[in-house]
DNA sequence: AATAGTATTAACCGGGTCGGTCAACAGGCT
DNA sequence: AGCCTGTTGACCGACCCGGTTAATACTATT
């Protein structure tokens, strides 16, 4: 790929970077046209073959760009050192919502890339994507103290339960295209509040 | 379209209809070669347009016979007489169960079809699409008995968590291929009777 | 204003795909 | 053989798509 793409303005770098997630999340990578993510961007497809040589490799320049944004939204979130549960999943809700509100077809594309099965790419998407980022999460649930939950509660179930939810809250919004971050951000919040109700035995502190 | 088909064995007319809902439901309908959804059903591309006059045809039977399939199962489950809602879900959860497995691309088709944009389609989609079943239906909650619940649980937000969970695990189930009836109801059914046991004040029956 | 250098595009090419047609074929029945 | 019904391979014209290239617009410098 051309090094001149870094030169460009990070506006325009993002306006193409999201027609290329908004087009491949969309279609299969085959049935992708270049020309369409090029009208997308506002440029010609000429442009955008100047800058990468060839559709492939934008497709998995866009990959790798995913794995950069996403482990970089992760680290400086904090979402890693965690505490208590609500807070870690908190934490994770802050930065899913800035990043859909930046990049909003990302994770419908990565998804995509992670299903995809053109021959030609499927190996090489393989290498990029980290693999831990589609493993199911809720089977490496934090440590968490029983003594802070109330009794009887099988706190397997529980996150299960609070996992499958959040899964369905992000899924029914990546669904529809409009996209409200704060109305976003208090609605799960009041699913948070309402789970640390329901399971923990002092009903303390609320989220900020 | 071609009363023929309807005189087809219903083995073939199935596997026609399902490889119409796979295809249509990996793509756009501008992009759904109908010779894929000939190959897949086993049949040649001349048959199929022996019996459908043209694509938009083969689409807006397909739709139809979307609408015909659920209402039907719907109404066999009796799933609209509900006692209590945890009968309900367990009710939706099998008709659900079934009907993946007799036409397993069959949701992930008329969802897509939902948010299809192609100009020729969208009216007459709309006009055949029954407007409610996309409807939040959390927001059309059962009346229930609130002495049933443990004290202090907000009712709203209950059914909000369940679900947003069972969307998220039909959700999880729809993404991955490998789709077996048995665990899928057996792990729902855990899910059920887990919010008994956080819900309910009497930890009464379990779902057979 | 002329020059030079860079950013950007319109026009084009060859190969492939797709919706749709049609003449032909296969197989059972008389 | 002749007929009917179900089925297909081969084909067509239009369009699409990835990629190239020659030309244009823009900007800065002299």
């Amino acid at each position: 790929m051309n090094d001149k793409f870094y030169a460009l303005p990070r506006e325009k770098q993002k306006r193409i970077i999201n027609a290329g997630f908004s087009v491949f999340a969309k279609n299969t990578y085959k049935k992708s046209p270049v020309n369409e993510i090029a009208l997308e961007a506002g440029i010609s497809k000429s442009l955008l073959f100047f800058y990468f040589r060839n559709k492939k490799e934008l497709y998995l320049f866009l990959l790798r760009t995913v794995e950069e944004i996403t482990n970089k939204a992760l680290k400086e979130s904090g979402a890693y050192e965690g505490e208590d549960i609500f807070d870690i999943m908190y934490k994770g809700l802050m930065t899913k919502a800035r990043l859909m509100k930046a990049y909003p077809d990302m994770s419908r594309f990565s998804l995509k890339a992670y299903y995809e099965k053109d021959p030609d790419l499927s190996r090489e998407i393989r290498k990029i994507v980290s693999p831990y980022t589609r493993i199911e999460t809720y089977k490496a649930l934090p440590p968490m103290d029983p003594k802070k939950f109330k009794d009887g509660i099988d706190l397997n179930m529980m996150y299960r339960d609070i996992f499958l939810a959040s899964e369905g809250f992000f899924w029914k919004i990546e669904q529809g295209d409009n996209f409200n971050e704060d109305e976003f951000v208090s609605e799960y919040k009041k699913l948070i509040d309402f789970w640390k109700s329901v399971y923990l035995k002092e009903e303390g502190w609320k989220c900020t």
